[in-house]
DNA sequence: AACAATCAATACCAGAATAGTAATCTATTT
DNA sequence: AAATAGATTACTATTCTGGTATTGATTGTT
């Protein structure tokens, strides 16, 4: 398994959409329309990428979103965090302590390093690598360890 | 977020004492002992362990668990995926299709080469190297592009 | 042969988390 | 003022996960 929500999928998807349009506003409908999302689950998400200053929205009449950085410097997992909070393997790694093991988890410092090796990639794949084909040599691991 | 499941964090846990301890069985009540795990949840567990060959099991007095192969020669994808089924981050990534948006899926691509990456660094890591600390060069990045 | 120890298999239940929906309020343009 | 579009909140239903209980099968011991 280890996977995400499919919300943060969904994210991923309106992100993405909003990184390959070229209008200056978009809509909620319009979103949900290209995406075949449902319109309140897209308000949703939106508002959740709003507060994580992922993308921009406007009110009224002519209001919409627009990404609020270039696409290339925003990342798969900025999205993911602003959807399902930090990435976290395990319980171990959230917060402050964790699994009811608590003070005898030998594993706890290998589940930290997973972790990292883990976000570190997920952190260098940008929305500009996602709108394209990302099979080639996009992850550089020499900052991972 | 991305998170794999308690269970599945539970069985390295089981694994990872098998690995560590030196008896040639070990009984369901010594394991459950030794990871304060409850009785019937580390029974499933093995269960699963046992139908994937991970470990191998004793029957009646005397019985008891072992792992199948040397600590080197198991890893933590193997656990994961006996516990929880095949790593797939995304719904696309799982089966043979996947998210509702099934044909019109841009990203598809990508998740699946997102996936196959954390998939062989899961791979990498083997239970003797959970058994130590991880923190070095464990990880080798040139068998993943 | 009987008994006890130990794993095997199945089915069930409860709580949490996720996903999805609905209704109301606020802001902005025309 | 009216219409459009986002903001906010609260609710619900379903799925998933984690945990438990029960009964059966196998093997060693006395």
């Amino acid at each position: 398994m280890l996977r995400i929500g499919k919300l943060a999928d969904y994210g991923l998807l309106l992100t993405n959409h909003l990184a390959k349009t070229d209008k200056p506003l978009n809509t909620t409908e319009e979103l949900a329309a290209a995406t075949h999302l449902p319109l309140a689950t897209v308000r949703k998400l939106l508002k959740k990428l709003v507060d994580a200053h992922i993308v921009d929205s406007t009110r009224g009449v002519k209001g919409g979103y627009v990404l609020a950085r270039a696409p290339s410097a925003l990342t798969v997992a900025d999205v993911i965090n602003a959807i399902e909070g930090p990435i976290a393997v395990t319980q171990c790694t959230g917060h402050g302590g964790g699994c009811s093991l608590s003070q005898g988890c030998d594993l706890k410092d290998n589940w930290n390093y997973i972790n990292q090796v883990i976000g570190t990639v997920l952190q260098q794949l940008t929305l500009a690598d996602m709108a394209e084909r990302v099979s080639e040599r996009v992850i550089r691991f020499r900052d991972i360890d």
